[in-house]
DNA sequence: CGTCGAGATGCTATCATCTCGACGGTGCTATAGT
């Protein structure tokens, strides 16, 4: 390696040598030049475009390993047995999780050690183990990825609390680099994850979420009937392979069933099935064996396959965020591909379920007591508050977001040493958690205008993402319809305060503008989530003033 | 919040309607027992 070459050439010099890339795309590279410099970034890139490669090509130019953060099993495994089977030492990938025997993990350790291996993949849970935590920092790491990002914000607050803590985690590790990946991430879960891991002045690097060869369309469905007469339009007239959305797990089941008695060989897949067979048809799928899966979100990430033809939705999903990347996974390949939604208003009412409800001020307050009498660890705190690991989950989160739980050594938990009064972090606790579901429904609302509107549907989706599009998308159904005024007709909408500029609502409070849609506008509220408003009506009653940065 | 199925009800039908309760997504991990 010459010493002085500059960093995008040694960047595209290792991608091509080590990899077979023979080009990197101006936002690989903005952000492995940031990696290289020693500065943190957040790489928000549609699957496909080259994620892994942001951290893989850097790593190799640094003179020690990668921690790589995956939530899922499988999906490392798909990773790492792509950087082995390149068959370069210096590429080598080896993982610390619960696949893995003590024997497998020291023998990983020493890989890396010694420099048979580059790359150290593992899970937020082993890294809460304090013990594996001081084996992973006693390697050193230059750089840590986060990959799939997104979930420190969708499953950090009960599903998977391990998440929450990563940024502390990271800092336990010697603070290195940290690049966090993603493939969508709206505003706010930005900075969520910005604000969870700690990023330093991070580079953002976003790329354009407009995809042209992906049709939009939308079916309000009066019946159920009706819904399933779509779908079988869609099945007639479409290629293979395709995916169909369900939202439980029966209705997987079911529905893969019936499709192939009428005619429509279909599997189904959820997260309910044996590892084994997940595994088994999730492979099959990728090999062109499956044509039409039907699915809930359990079928997701890791799904990088260029040819899937359509993505049909059986019900509403609970955030655009979802959404988007369910259909996402459609025409990868850039040829045409139709992502179909079919809804009703009903839906609504699952959604509702799964967000679930405010938490109860009794319990906080009795888990804030606790916590101020001494440390102790979530399974002592289980055992004395009889709460399940779900729930306890879920109130620690909220009691430490409001200051009256701290995560210390070992572990444990206990509260910090200004840490309100029990009753007083309840109620502030429940606040924060009425805010939190407040945002999520709002969320919901998003995606039901995103279904419901008479506009530019790729407008709609990209204002959620704070993202403009100047001019009707010309890929969705309003748009072939004739609802939509195409380019140039329409005068430019009045625009009076600038998109991701900061607001004020006399009643909603403070809040972001994401953007606008014909005489519409998207804003954001801290307190309240997502609303639409009307820009004529905004403009009149001065309903928004300006907050200055 | 809505759906679905079981069982009760009404009243004397081998059925229609009601009420009630259960159920509903995403995955890591450690550990017990084969």
């Amino acid at each position: 390696m010459k010493p002085f070459a500059l960093p995008a050439t040694r960047l595209r010099r290792a991608a091509r040598h080590r990899f077979g890339w023979p080009t990197l795309r101006p936002e690989q590279l903005t952000a492995m030049r940031a990696l290289l410099r020693r500065r943190d970034a957040l790489v928000v890139l549609p699957t496909g475009a080259g994620k892994s490669a942001v951290y893989q090509v850097p790593a190799t130019l640094l003179p020690a390993p990668t921690v790589v953060i995956s939530p899922l099993l499988a999906l490392q495994q798909d990773q790492i047995t792509a950087l082995n089977d390149r068959g370069r030492p210096e590429l080598r990938a080896v993982r610390i999780s619960s696949a893995e025997n003590a024997g497998q993990r020291a023998a990983a350790l020493d890989d890396i050690r010694h420099g048979r291996a580059r790359f150290l993949f593992t899970t937020p849970e082993q890294l809460a183990n304090p013990d594996r935590l001081a084996e992973v920092r006693a390697l050193r790491p230059a750089l840590v990825a986060v990959d799939e990002a997104h979930c420190i914000s969708a499953w950090g607050h009960d599903f998977r609390p391990d998440y929450l803590a990563l940024g502390q985690l990271i800092n336990q590790l010697g603070r290195p680099p940290v690049v966090a990946l993603t493939a969508t991430a709206s505003p706010p879960v930005r900075d969520d994850i910005v604000a969870r891991l700690g990023l330093r002045r991070p580079r953002i690097v976003v790329s354009g979420l407009d995809r042209s060869n992906l049709f939009l369309e939308v079916a309000n469905c009066a019946t159920e009937e009706v819904r399933w007469r779509r779908l079988v339009a869609l099945l007639e007239a479409e290629a293979r392979p395709g995916i169909v959305y369900v939202p439980t797990r029966r209705a997987a089941e079911e529905l893969a069933t019936r499709l192939t008695e009428a005619g429509f060989p279909a599997e189904h897949y959820h997260g309910g099935m044996p590892a084994g067979a997940r595994e088994e048809r999730h492979q099959r799928f990728l090999d062109d064996q499956v044509p039409v899966m039907v699915a809930t979100s359990a079928f997701g990430m890791g799904i990088d396959k260029p040819n899937i033809r359509w993505v049909a939705h059986m019900a509403l999903p609970d955030a655009p965020d979802s959404y988007l990347q369910e259909i996402g996974r459609a025409g990868r390949d850039g040829d045409p591909a139709r992502a179909l939604l079919l809804w009703r208003a009903e839906d609504v009412g699952l959604r509702r379920y799964f967000t679930g409800g405010a938490p109860d001020p009794d319990q906080l307050r009795d888990l804030a007591a606790l916590l101020r009498d001494g440390p102790l660890s979530r399974k002592a705190l289980r055992e004395r508050t009889g709460l399940g690991t779900r729930k306890l989950g879920q109130l620690l989160a909220l009691l430490e977001r409001v200051g009256a739980a701290t995560t210390l050594a070992d572990n444990q938990l206990g509260s910090p040493r200004y840490a309100p009064a029990p009753t007083d972090a309840a109620s502030a606790a429940l606040a924060e958690a009425e805010r939190q579901l407040a945002v999520q429904r709002s969320r919901t609302d998003m995606m039901r205008a995103f279904a419901e509107t008479m506009g530019c549907r790729g407008q709609v989706l990209l204002a959620y993402f704070g993202e403009r599009l100047p001019n009707p998308c010309q890929h969705c159904d309003n748009c072939h319809a004739g609802n939509v005024e195409p380019p140039g007709a329409a005068p430019a909408a009045d625009e009076p305060f600038p998109v991701r500029s900061a607001v004020r609502h006399p009643e909603w409070g403070p809040g972001l503008v994401l953007g606008y849609e014909a005489d519409r506008m998207t804003v954001l509220f801290e307190e309240v989530g997502y609303k639409t408003l009307s820009v004529p009506v905004v403009s009149e009653h001065g309903l928004l003033v300006p907050v200055p940065d």
